[in-house]
RNA sequence: GGAGAGGUUCCCGAGUGGCCAAAGGGAGCAGACUGUAAAUCUGCCGGCGCAGCCUUCGGAGGUUCGAAUCCUCCCCUCUCCA
């Protein structure tokens, strides 16, 4: 096997990382694998612990992707067994038990959400049950006598839950110690993580030195914040991008994004050269020189190159062009969309209220709420009465509720 | 094992016998505005056959005309002592 050169090897690698532990023993493993021909091997460990990759994931699936390209040994590392613990960082209280069958459903989508961009034939896929669920207790406590209460509540999560008198549960103690195991059983040279993560990263250093292996090398990224602007994404705060996401989805809500988080947004999720990223963020400091909105550097024009190849890496260039004209259509010109889901309706006649709660389903009194606010629209007339008659005859009626629901409405004929 | 504190609607958190479907904040939704699904402002924010009724304040019983609020038992969490 070949690589490119090391300094090549360097930049690719190093593009939005935010901290290395350490920089040059990154470069001693390139020399030596360049010198052998053996690829270095980089570890990245999700938790099944909710069905929805989101781009915050993709940050460092992305980077595991370029070791990839660039010839070492990608391994995804699913914790199905970690998940049933989980991962106490940032959390302000511990986290609900999932059963085995829920983290295995998970794993499942997790998987087809992450051969969208990895190489599925290049990729050592593991999960952490192949060595955790064949552990003895006593194989458990040796594990557990590597490290200290101290070392563990210096953990900020740890000393903040603990200060506000948050329970913590021993097996959270655990957490660090199994991720940092899962590089003893990988044989890692590299782990890729988010900032946040750095003690668990750590950790595997540790374990690696006590099991007489050299340390892995760390690699940190930034969190991404989420569509709130200000919170990482994630989950919990459902301020996320999911790569199962609608194409139109993933293009609006990246359209939704705080300008300032274009660049970051470039920077971390797309292959944009460094040099073109610049231009723009050059052009957003300068809002006042680029107001022509045909202009290619008018904030939204910037902004739709982005979306566009965030949706384009996931979705495909047809897709990524049809979500640009959806949005066009609907968010900027504010007419109804090309495709339209047809619902059926029962009855020849219905109150307004009954028919929203039908087809956006929501109960009745959210619907009854939504057309006093002036949400809904039948045929493009707003109506305001929840009682108003709607009577279905041949033809079909369209029903806006929001600015982003439709539906086209038709009566069941048997 | 002993002593104390606490579990409230999606989340945080107020409420200690009727005025409580439960303050306030966050999230969410809607309207206006906008390059934008941003920001801001305004409104909504348990359900239903909706001026009334039903379900909710860890769980199960009980007291009372009436309970998130009082009593009993149970479950869970935290703190201190051992």
């Amino acid at each position: 096997m070949s690589f490119p050169d090391i300094e090549y090897q360097m930049k690719m690698i190093m593009r939005g990382v935010e901290e290395i532990i350490h920089e040059e023993e990154m470069r001693v493993r390139l020399r030596k694998s360049l010198d052998t021909g053996v690829p270095l091997r980089i570890k990245l460990g999700v938790d099944p612990t909710a069905s929805d990759i989101h781009l915050g994931h993709m940050v460092t699936i992305r980077k595991l992707k370029h070791f990839q390209e660039l010839g070492h040994t990608s391994i995804f590392l699913i914790g199905d067994f970690t998940a049933r613990i989980g991962d106490p960082t940032e959390r302000s209280d511990a986290r609900m038990r999932l059963t085995k069958e829920q983290v295995w459903e998970h794993a499942a989508t997790f998987k087809s959400q992450v051969f969208r961009i990895l190489d599925e034939e290049k990729t050592e896929l593991r999960n952490n049950g192949e060595w955790f669920d064949n552990m003895t207790f006593a194989d458990c406590l040796d594990l557990a006598y590597r490290s200290t209460v101290a070392r563990m509540l210096e953990r900020n999560d740890f000393e903040k839950r603990y200060k506000e008198g948050n329970p913590i549960s021993i097996t959270e103690f655990l957490y660090p110690l199994m991720q940092g195991y899962d590089s003893v059983a990988l044989k890692c040279d590299v782990e890729l993580g988010g900032t946040d993560q750095k003690f668990n990263l750590l950790a595997g250093r540790d374990l690696q030195i006590q099991h007489g292996r050299p340390p892995q090398i760390v690699m940190m990224t930034p969190l991404i914040e989420g569509l709130d602007g200000s919170k990482k994404m994630s989950k919990t705060e459902g301020n996320y991008i999911a790569v199962d996401d609608a194409p139109e989805d993933m293009f609006g809500k990246t359209m939704s994004i705080k300008d300032d988080l274009i660049v970051k947004y470039f920077n971390l999720l797309t292959d944009v050269d460094d040099d073109e990223i610049r231009r723009c963020g050059q052009a957003l400091n300068e809002i006042e020189k680029h107001q022509d909105p045909d202009d290619p550097y008018h904030p939204m024009q910037i902004k739709k190159v982005l979306a566009r190849s965030i949706v384009k890496e996931y979705k495909g260039s047809d897709a990524a062009a049809m979500a640009e004209a959806h949005f066009e259509r609907v968010v900027q010109r504010r007419e109804t969309p090309k495709d339209v889901p047809l619902v059926y309706v029962n009855l020849p006649r219905m109150l307004a209220y009954e028919v929203v709660s039908q087809c956006a389903s929501t109960s009745k009194a959210e619907a009854r709420r939504l057309i006093v606010q002036g949400a809904v629209r039948i045929d493009g007339i707003r109506v305001s009465d929840p009682m108003t008659e709607v009577d279905f005859g041949v033809d079909e009626k369209g029903l806006q509720v929001g600015k982003r629901k439709f539906y086209r409405l038709t009566l069941k004929t048997e």
